[in-house]
DNA sequence: AAACTATGTTGGCGCCGTCAACTTAGAGGA
DNA sequence: TCCTCTAAGTTGACGGCGCCAACATAGTTT
Protein backbone atom coordinates (compact mmCIF):
# COMPACT_ATOMS: atom_id res chain seq x y z
CA UNK A 1 0.00 0.00 0.00
CA UNK A 2 3.02 2.38 -0.33
CA UNK A 3 2.27 4.84 -2.86
CA UNK A 4 5.09 4.48 -5.73
CA UNK A 5 6.14 8.50 -5.88
CA UNK A 6 6.28 11.11 -3.37
CA UNK A 7 3.61 13.02 -4.45
CA UNK A 8 0.22 11.49 -4.14
CA UNK A 9 -1.50 12.69 -7.09
CA UNK A 10 -5.21 12.56 -5.95
CA UNK A 11 -4.48 13.12 -1.92
CA UNK A 12 -7.94 15.19 -1.86
CA UNK A 13 -9.84 12.48 -3.18
CA UNK A 14 -8.10 9.46 -1.40
CA UNK A 15 -8.87 11.61 1.79
CA UNK A 16 -12.17 12.58 1.37
CA UNK A 17 -12.87 8.59 0.43
CA UNK A 18 -10.87 7.37 3.52
CA UNK A 19 -12.68 9.65 6.00
CA UNK A 20 -15.99 8.87 4.02
CA UNK A 21 -15.24 5.17 5.20
CA UNK A 22 -14.79 6.72 8.92
CA UNK A 23 -18.08 8.14 9.10
CA UNK A 24 -19.78 5.54 7.44
CA UNK A 25 -18.44 3.19 10.29
CA UNK A 26 -18.85 5.93 12.76
CA UNK A 27 -20.78 9.09 12.11
CA UNK A 28 -19.43 12.23 12.09
CA UNK A 29 -17.42 11.83 15.24
CA UNK A 30 -15.68 9.53 13.58
CA UNK A 31 -14.30 11.92 10.92
CA UNK A 32 -10.42 12.33 12.57
CA UNK A 33 -8.45 14.01 10.10
CA UNK A 34 -5.50 11.87 11.42
CA UNK A 35 -6.95 8.46 11.28
CA UNK A 36 -7.89 9.29 7.61
CA UNK A 37 -4.04 10.51 6.50
CA UNK A 38 -2.57 7.58 8.09
CA UNK A 39 -4.92 5.15 5.96
CA UNK A 40 -4.25 6.64 3.12
CA UNK A 41 -0.04 6.89 4.26
CA UNK A 42 0.74 10.11 4.23
CA UNK A 43 1.40 12.76 7.00
CA UNK A 44 -1.68 14.19 9.20
CA UNK A 45 -0.48 17.94 7.57
CA UNK A 46 -0.27 16.66 4.10
CA UNK A 47 -4.24 17.09 4.57
CA UNK A 48 -3.42 20.67 5.05
CA UNK A 49 -2.13 21.28 1.49
CA UNK A 50 -5.78 20.47 0.26
CA UNK A 51 -8.30 21.18 3.16
CA UNK A 52 -8.54 24.32 5.07
CA UNK A 53 -8.55 21.98 8.41
CA UNK A 54 -10.83 19.32 9.40
CA UNK A 55 -14.51 21.20 8.86
CA UNK A 56 -13.24 21.31 5.46
CA UNK A 57 -12.68 17.99 5.00
CA UNK A 58 -15.81 16.85 6.90
CA UNK A 59 -17.99 19.62 4.71
CA UNK A 60 -16.46 17.19 1.76
CA UNK A 61 -17.64 13.85 3.18
CA UNK A 62 -21.55 15.63 3.79
CA UNK A 63 -21.32 15.99 0.13
CA UNK A 64 -20.59 12.79 -0.66
CA UNK A 65 -23.17 11.31 1.86
CA UNK A 66 -26.03 13.73 0.45
CA UNK A 67 -25.35 12.29 -3.13
CA UNK A 68 -25.66 8.66 -1.53
CA UNK A 69 -28.70 9.32 -0.34
CA UNK A 70 -30.34 11.35 -3.47
CA UNK A 71 -28.72 7.93 -5.62
CA UNK A 72 -30.49 5.46 -2.89
CA UNK A 73 -33.91 7.87 -2.87
CA UNK A 74 -33.34 7.96 -7.44
CA UNK A 75 -33.34 3.62 -7.32
CA UNK A 76 -36.27 3.72 -4.61
CA UNK A 77 -37.70 5.92 -7.25
CA UNK A 78 -37.07 4.00 -10.12
CA UNK A 79 -37.93 0.39 -8.78
CA UNK A 80 -41.40 2.13 -8.36
CA UNK A 81 -43.61 0.38 -11.11
CA UNK A 82 -46.19 2.38 -13.34
CA UNK A 83 -49.56 2.96 -12.46
CA UNK A 84 -53.15 3.22 -14.13
CA UNK A 85 -54.12 5.77 -12.23
CA UNK A 86 -52.59 9.06 -11.43
CA UNK A 87 -53.38 9.58 -8.18
CA UNK A 88 -52.17 6.17 -6.69
CA UNK A 89 -49.05 7.08 -9.00
CA UNK A 90 -48.49 10.06 -6.96
CA UNK A 91 -49.19 8.73 -4.10
CA UNK A 92 -46.96 6.20 -4.71
CA UNK A 93 -43.83 7.88 -5.61
CA UNK A 94 -43.86 10.09 -2.76
CA UNK A 95 -43.69 6.93 -0.67
CA UNK A 96 -41.29 5.88 -2.11
CA UNK A 97 -39.43 8.66 -1.83
CA UNK A 98 -39.65 8.45 1.87
CA UNK A 99 -38.90 5.27 1.95
CA UNK A 100 -35.68 5.40 -0.03
CA UNK A 101 -34.81 8.38 2.61
CA UNK A 102 -35.47 6.06 5.74
CA UNK A 103 -33.80 2.46 4.24
CA UNK A 104 -31.16 4.42 3.34
CA UNK A 105 -30.76 5.80 7.14
CA UNK A 106 -31.33 3.08 8.44
CA UNK A 107 -28.82 1.17 6.61
CA UNK A 108 -25.99 3.67 6.78
CA UNK A 109 -26.55 5.73 10.18
CA UNK A 110 -23.40 7.15 9.76
CA UNK A 111 -23.58 8.38 6.84
CA UNK A 112 -27.13 9.74 7.04
CA UNK A 113 -25.99 11.52 9.99
CA UNK A 114 -22.79 12.94 8.67
CA UNK A 115 -24.97 14.20 5.63
CA UNK A 116 -27.36 16.61 8.32
CA UNK A 117 -24.50 17.05 10.99
CA UNK A 118 -25.00 21.02 12.46
CA UNK A 119 -21.76 22.96 10.33
CA UNK A 120 -19.13 22.72 12.84
CA UNK A 121 -17.09 26.48 13.37
CA UNK A 122 -14.93 26.37 10.70
CA UNK A 123 -17.05 24.76 7.87
CA UNK A 124 -17.56 26.73 5.39
CA UNK A 125 -22.23 27.20 5.88
CA UNK A 126 -22.10 28.65 2.48
CA UNK A 127 -24.99 28.22 0.13
CA UNK A 128 -22.64 25.19 -1.82
CA UNK A 129 -23.38 23.19 1.28
CA UNK A 130 -27.39 23.77 0.76
CA UNK A 131 -26.90 23.51 -3.00
CA UNK A 132 -25.81 19.54 -2.91
CA UNK A 133 -28.71 18.90 -1.12
CA UNK A 134 -30.71 19.98 -3.94
CA UNK A 135 -30.81 16.38 -5.31
CA UNK A 136 -33.21 14.87 -2.24
CA UNK A 137 -34.97 18.57 -1.95
CA UNK A 138 -35.56 18.50 -5.76
CA UNK A 139 -36.95 15.09 -6.27
CA UNK A 140 -38.96 15.68 -3.20
CA UNK A 141 -40.83 18.99 -5.00
CA UNK A 142 -41.16 17.55 -7.96
CA UNK A 143 -42.70 14.43 -6.45
CA UNK A 144 -45.63 17.05 -4.32
CA UNK A 145 -45.54 18.91 -7.21
CA UNK A 146 -47.46 15.81 -9.04
CA UNK A 147 -49.97 15.90 -6.34
CA UNK A 148 -51.05 19.06 -7.24
CA UNK A 149 -50.80 18.36 -10.86
CA UNK A 150 -53.46 15.27 -10.41
CA UNK A 151 -55.50 16.99 -7.94
CA UNK A 152 -54.98 15.83 -4.84
CA UNK A 153 -53.37 19.21 -3.23
CA UNK A 154 -55.25 22.29 -3.52
CA UNK A 155 -53.08 25.18 -4.50
CA UNK A 156 -53.23 26.90 -1.67
CA UNK A 157 -52.55 24.75 0.37
CA UNK A 158 -49.30 24.11 -1.90
CA UNK A 159 -46.35 26.14 0.08
CA UNK A 160 -44.69 24.25 2.49
CA UNK A 161 -45.90 21.26 1.42
CA UNK A 162 -42.67 19.34 0.87
CA UNK A 163 -41.52 20.67 4.01
CA UNK A 164 -43.85 18.85 5.88
CA UNK A 165 -43.47 16.35 4.16
CA UNK A 166 -39.75 16.12 4.60
CA UNK A 167 -39.99 17.22 8.46
CA UNK A 168 -42.03 14.19 9.12
CA UNK A 169 -39.96 11.51 7.08
CA UNK A 170 -36.43 13.34 8.47
CA UNK A 171 -37.75 13.35 12.37
CA UNK A 172 -38.62 9.75 12.09
CA UNK A 173 -35.28 8.76 10.46
CA UNK A 174 -33.83 10.70 13.66
CA UNK A 175 -36.07 9.51 16.18
CA UNK A 176 -35.20 5.36 14.74
CA UNK A 177 -31.32 5.87 14.75
CA UNK A 178 -30.65 8.26 18.00
CA UNK A 179 -33.86 8.76 19.49
CA UNK A 180 -36.36 6.54 21.83
CA UNK A 181 -37.38 4.11 18.98
CA UNK A 182 -33.53 3.50 18.59
CA UNK A 183 -34.15 0.15 19.87
CA UNK A 184 -37.56 -0.37 18.17
CA UNK A 185 -37.57 -4.00 16.48
CA UNK A 186 -37.79 -4.28 13.13
CA UNK A 187 -41.39 -5.60 12.40
CA UNK A 188 -42.72 -2.59 14.42
CA UNK A 189 -40.00 -0.30 12.31
CA UNK A 190 -41.74 -0.78 9.38
CA UNK A 191 -45.47 -0.73 10.62
CA UNK A 192 -44.23 2.97 12.29
CA UNK A 193 -42.78 3.51 8.78
CA UNK A 194 -46.07 2.85 7.04
CA UNK A 195 -48.30 4.66 9.50
CA UNK A 196 -46.14 8.02 9.12
CA UNK A 197 -46.10 7.56 5.51
CA UNK A 198 -49.97 7.36 5.42
CA UNK A 199 -50.09 10.76 8.25
CA UNK A 200 -48.04 12.29 5.68
CA UNK A 201 -50.06 11.56 2.05
CA UNK A 202 -53.06 12.27 4.46
CA UNK A 203 -51.93 15.50 5.76
CA UNK A 204 -50.91 16.46 2.56
CA UNK A 205 -54.58 15.53 0.37
CA UNK A 206 -56.97 16.55 3.58
CA UNK A 207 -59.88 18.70 2.57
CA UNK B 1 -15.55 32.25 43.70
CA UNK B 2 -13.48 30.24 46.34
CA UNK B 3 -15.13 27.48 47.93
CA UNK B 4 -14.34 27.74 51.35
CA UNK B 5 -13.68 24.17 51.99
CA UNK B 6 -11.55 21.59 50.80
CA UNK B 7 -14.33 19.60 49.68
CA UNK B 8 -17.09 21.25 48.01
CA UNK B 9 -20.29 19.86 49.31
CA UNK B 10 -22.73 19.24 46.27
CA UNK B 11 -19.87 18.79 43.49
CA UNK B 12 -22.05 16.76 41.02
CA UNK B 13 -24.83 19.06 40.76
CA UNK B 14 -21.93 22.03 40.45
CA UNK B 15 -20.74 20.20 37.92
CA UNK B 16 -23.67 19.14 36.03
CA UNK B 17 -24.95 22.81 36.19
CA UNK B 18 -21.57 24.09 34.47
CA UNK B 19 -22.13 21.54 32.03
CA UNK B 20 -25.66 22.50 31.14
CA UNK B 21 -24.51 26.20 30.31
CA UNK B 22 -21.62 25.33 27.96
CA UNK B 23 -24.35 22.77 26.42
CA UNK B 24 -26.89 25.86 26.33
CA UNK B 25 -23.93 28.22 24.32
CA UNK B 26 -22.34 25.60 22.09
CA UNK B 27 -24.46 22.23 22.09
CA UNK B 28 -23.23 18.83 23.17
CA UNK B 29 -19.60 18.90 21.78
CA UNK B 30 -18.97 22.66 24.17
CA UNK B 31 -19.78 19.85 26.68
CA UNK B 32 -15.93 19.39 27.71
CA UNK B 33 -15.16 18.05 31.13
CA UNK B 34 -11.99 19.74 32.26
CA UNK B 35 -13.97 23.64 31.23
CA UNK B 36 -16.81 22.45 33.49
CA UNK B 37 -14.43 21.95 36.38
CA UNK B 38 -12.60 24.97 35.58
CA UNK B 39 -15.45 26.86 36.25
CA UNK B 40 -16.39 25.20 39.52
CA UNK B 41 -12.92 25.89 40.68
CA UNK B 42 -11.81 22.32 40.97
CA UNK B 43 -9.43 19.80 39.14
CA UNK B 44 -10.43 18.10 35.93
CA UNK B 45 -10.32 14.94 37.91
CA UNK B 46 -11.83 15.50 41.01
CA UNK B 47 -15.02 14.64 38.22
CA UNK B 48 -14.66 11.24 37.68
CA UNK B 49 -15.85 10.88 41.90
CA UNK B 50 -19.05 12.16 40.61
CA UNK B 51 -19.52 10.42 37.30
CA UNK B 52 -18.04 7.86 35.68
CA UNK B 53 -16.67 10.26 32.43
CA UNK B 54 -17.39 12.46 29.88
CA UNK B 55 -20.69 10.76 28.67
CA UNK B 56 -22.26 10.14 32.22
CA UNK B 57 -21.72 13.87 32.69
CA UNK B 58 -23.14 14.65 28.86
CA UNK B 59 -26.32 11.95 29.71
CA UNK B 60 -26.75 14.37 33.21
CA UNK B 61 -26.97 17.11 31.39
CA UNK B 62 -29.48 15.28 28.77
CA UNK B 63 -31.77 14.78 31.67
CA UNK B 64 -31.70 18.68 32.53
CA UNK B 65 -32.52 19.62 29.28
CA UNK B 66 -35.13 17.00 28.99
CA UNK B 67 -36.61 18.54 31.68
CA UNK B 68 -36.32 21.78 30.38
CA UNK B 69 -37.71 21.01 27.49
CA UNK B 70 -41.17 18.87 29.42
CA UNK B 71 -41.39 22.44 31.22
CA UNK B 72 -41.69 24.65 28.06
CA UNK B 73 -44.27 22.18 26.70
CA UNK B 74 -46.02 21.99 30.03
CA UNK B 75 -46.10 26.18 30.16
CA UNK B 76 -47.19 26.47 26.35
CA UNK B 77 -49.87 23.68 26.96
CA UNK B 78 -51.16 26.17 30.33
CA UNK B 79 -50.56 29.25 28.25
CA UNK B 80 -53.82 27.78 26.09
CA UNK B 81 -57.25 29.18 27.28
CA UNK B 82 -60.35 26.82 27.13
CA UNK B 83 -62.00 26.04 24.62
CA UNK B 84 -66.41 25.26 24.40
CA UNK B 85 -65.62 22.84 21.16
CA UNK B 86 -64.16 19.93 22.47
CA UNK B 87 -62.47 18.82 19.06
CA UNK B 88 -61.51 22.46 18.37
CA UNK B 89 -59.94 22.14 22.22
CA UNK B 90 -57.66 18.60 21.46
CA UNK B 91 -56.51 20.29 18.22
CA UNK B 92 -55.55 23.75 20.39
CA UNK B 93 -54.13 21.65 22.71
CA UNK B 94 -51.90 19.47 20.38
CA UNK B 95 -50.78 22.74 18.67
CA UNK B 96 -49.77 24.27 22.00
CA UNK B 97 -47.57 21.28 22.71
CA UNK B 98 -45.81 21.29 19.02
CA UNK B 99 -45.22 24.75 19.35
CA UNK B 100 -44.14 24.58 22.22
CA UNK B 101 -41.72 22.07 21.33
CA UNK B 102 -40.51 24.07 18.48
CA UNK B 103 -40.02 27.39 20.43
CA UNK B 104 -38.20 25.60 22.80
CA UNK B 105 -36.06 24.46 20.14
CA UNK B 106 -35.29 27.57 18.62
CA UNK B 107 -34.94 29.41 21.64
CA UNK B 108 -32.38 26.65 23.45
CA UNK B 109 -30.99 25.31 20.31
CA UNK B 110 -27.91 23.91 22.26
CA UNK B 111 -29.86 22.28 25.10
CA UNK B 112 -32.29 20.87 22.39
CA UNK B 113 -29.81 19.46 20.70
CA UNK B 114 -28.26 18.49 23.47
CA UNK B 115 -31.09 16.44 24.66
CA UNK B 116 -31.78 14.32 21.64
CA UNK B 117 -27.93 13.54 20.76
CA UNK B 118 -27.15 10.07 20.10
CA UNK B 119 -25.87 8.27 23.37
CA UNK B 120 -22.17 7.83 23.21
CA UNK B 121 -19.90 4.99 23.59
CA UNK B 122 -19.51 5.17 27.26
CA UNK B 123 -22.95 6.49 28.08
CA UNK B 124 -25.63 4.06 29.83
CA UNK B 125 -27.89 3.79 26.68
CA UNK B 126 -30.24 2.56 29.61
CA UNK B 127 -34.00 2.72 29.93
CA UNK B 128 -33.38 5.46 32.31
CA UNK B 129 -32.38 7.55 29.22
CA UNK B 130 -35.56 7.02 27.71
CA UNK B 131 -37.24 7.19 30.65
CA UNK B 132 -36.33 10.99 30.73
CA UNK B 133 -38.16 11.25 27.73
CA UNK B 134 -41.38 10.57 29.66
CA UNK B 135 -42.25 13.89 30.49
CA UNK B 136 -42.60 15.53 26.67
CA UNK B 137 -43.63 11.86 25.61
CA UNK B 138 -46.14 11.35 28.23
CA UNK B 139 -47.78 14.81 26.95
CA UNK B 140 -48.04 13.62 23.66
CA UNK B 141 -50.01 10.81 24.07
CA UNK B 142 -52.14 12.22 26.32
CA UNK B 143 -53.39 15.00 23.96
CA UNK B 144 -53.85 12.57 21.03
CA UNK B 145 -55.33 10.32 23.58
CA UNK B 146 -57.82 13.05 23.52
CA UNK B 147 -58.58 12.99 19.81
CA UNK B 148 -59.65 9.78 20.14
CA UNK B 149 -62.11 10.52 23.08
CA UNK B 150 -63.67 13.26 21.00
CA UNK B 151 -64.13 11.36 18.09
CA UNK B 152 -61.10 13.19 15.93
CA UNK B 153 -59.00 10.03 15.40
CA UNK B 154 -60.31 6.58 14.61
CA UNK B 155 -59.01 3.61 17.28
CA UNK B 156 -57.78 1.77 14.08
CA UNK B 157 -55.70 4.51 13.65
CA UNK B 158 -54.16 5.42 16.85
CA UNK B 159 -51.39 3.08 16.81
CA UNK B 160 -48.37 5.21 16.55
CA UNK B 161 -50.07 8.19 15.84
CA UNK B 162 -48.25 9.83 18.49
CA UNK B 163 -45.16 8.88 16.79
CA UNK B 164 -45.92 10.61 13.59
CA UNK B 165 -47.01 13.64 15.16
CA UNK B 166 -43.58 13.68 17.27
CA UNK B 167 -41.38 12.73 13.82
CA UNK B 168 -43.35 15.90 12.06
CA UNK B 169 -42.80 18.05 14.85
CA UNK B 170 -39.00 17.06 15.82
CA UNK B 171 -37.95 16.53 12.30
CA UNK B 172 -39.31 20.19 11.57
CA UNK B 173 -37.23 21.29 14.79
CA UNK B 174 -33.86 19.53 13.50
CA UNK B 175 -34.56 21.49 9.63
CA UNK B 176 -34.79 24.86 10.68
CA UNK B 177 -32.09 24.31 13.62
CA UNK B 178 -29.03 22.29 11.20
CA UNK B 179 -30.93 21.68 8.21
CA UNK B 180 -31.76 23.41 5.22
CA UNK B 181 -34.31 25.80 6.65
CA UNK B 182 -31.34 26.90 8.98
CA UNK B 183 -31.16 30.58 7.72
CA UNK B 184 -34.98 30.93 7.38
CA UNK B 185 -36.14 34.36 8.43
CA UNK B 186 -38.56 34.17 11.12
CA UNK B 187 -42.14 35.31 8.91
CA UNK B 188 -41.45 32.39 6.65
CA UNK B 189 -40.46 30.11 9.89
CA UNK B 190 -43.89 31.07 11.70
CA UNK B 191 -45.40 30.21 8.24
CA UNK B 192 -43.59 26.85 7.91
CA UNK B 193 -44.48 26.08 11.43
CA UNK B 194 -48.38 27.04 11.18
CA UNK B 195 -48.33 25.04 7.98
CA UNK B 196 -46.52 21.75 9.25
CA UNK B 197 -48.98 21.64 12.20
CA UNK B 198 -51.11 22.01 9.97
CA UNK B 199 -50.28 18.91 8.28
CA UNK B 200 -50.22 17.16 11.51
CA UNK B 201 -53.93 17.65 12.50
CA UNK B 202 -54.99 16.78 9.56
CA UNK B 203 -52.97 13.65 8.66
CA UNK B 204 -54.32 12.55 11.70
CA UNK B 205 -57.78 13.31 11.84
CA UNK B 206 -57.83 12.59 8.10
CA UNK B 207 -60.69 9.88 6.91
C1' DA C 1 -7.59 9.14 69.49
C1' DA C 2 -7.15 6.11 65.56
C1' DA C 3 -8.55 4.19 61.46
C1' DC C 4 -11.41 4.33 57.54
C1' DT C 5 -13.48 6.22 53.57
C1' DA C 6 -15.20 9.72 50.62
C1' DT C 7 -13.49 13.36 48.10
C1' DG C 8 -10.06 16.18 46.34
C1' DT C 9 -5.03 17.02 43.92
C1' DT C 10 -0.90 16.28 40.96
C1' DG C 11 1.46 14.34 37.14
C1' DG C 12 1.43 11.85 33.15
C1' DC C 13 -0.30 9.11 29.03
C1' DG C 14 -1.95 9.06 24.27
C1' DC C 15 -5.01 11.11 21.30
C1' DC C 16 -6.62 15.20 18.63
C1' DG C 17 -6.36 19.61 15.35
C1' DT C 18 -3.18 22.95 13.84
C1' DC C 19 1.00 25.81 12.86
C1' DA C 20 5.90 26.92 11.38
C1' DA C 21 9.76 25.47 9.08
C1' DC C 22 12.02 22.32 6.15
C1' DT C 23 12.44 18.95 1.94
C1' DT C 24 11.34 16.96 -2.32
C1' DA C 25 9.73 16.24 -7.06
C1' DG C 26 8.34 17.78 -11.16
C1' DA C 27 7.21 21.65 -14.57
C1' DG C 28 8.75 25.55 -17.51
C1' DG C 29 11.84 28.99 -19.26
C1' DA C 30 16.97 30.43 -20.01
C1' DT D 1 20.36 20.94 -20.90
C1' DC D 2 20.30 22.92 -16.66
C1' DC D 3 18.22 25.97 -13.22
C1' DT D 4 14.88 27.81 -10.79
C1' DC D 5 10.29 28.06 -8.88
C1' DT D 6 6.52 26.18 -6.69
C1' DA D 7 3.10 22.73 -5.46
C1' DA D 8 2.87 18.97 -2.45
C1' DG D 9 4.69 16.29 1.33
C1' DT D 10 7.66 15.92 5.86
C1' DT D 11 9.04 16.66 10.77
C1' DG D 12 8.49 18.63 15.22
C1' DA D 13 6.03 21.13 18.37
C1' DC D 14 2.04 23.34 20.99
C1' DG D 15 -2.07 23.34 23.58
C1' DG D 16 -6.37 20.95 24.71
C1' DC D 17 -8.89 16.86 25.45
C1' DG D 18 -10.45 12.34 28.22
C1' DC D 19 -8.67 9.34 31.40
C1' DC D 20 -5.64 6.70 34.84
C1' DA D 21 -2.55 5.86 38.91
C1' DA D 22 -0.79 7.59 42.95
C1' DC D 23 -1.06 10.68 46.62
C1' DA D 24 -3.35 14.09 50.09
C1' DT D 25 -6.96 15.71 52.95
C1' DA D 26 -11.08 16.07 55.72
C1' DG D 27 -15.11 14.12 57.89
C1' DT D 28 -17.08 9.87 60.13
C1' DT D 29 -16.96 5.89 62.75
C1' DT D 30 -15.37 3.12 66.26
Amino acid sequence: MKRPSYHHGDLANALTTAATQLAREGGPDAIVLREAARQVGVSATAAYRHFAGHGDLMSAVQKRAMDELAGAMRSALAATGAESDPRAEAMRRLRALGLGYLRFALAEPGLFRTAFCRPTPGMPDKPAQDMSVVGPYQMLVDSIDRFVDVGLLALERRPWAETFAWSSVHGLAILLLDGPLRHCPPPDRDQIIDRVLDGVVAGLTAA
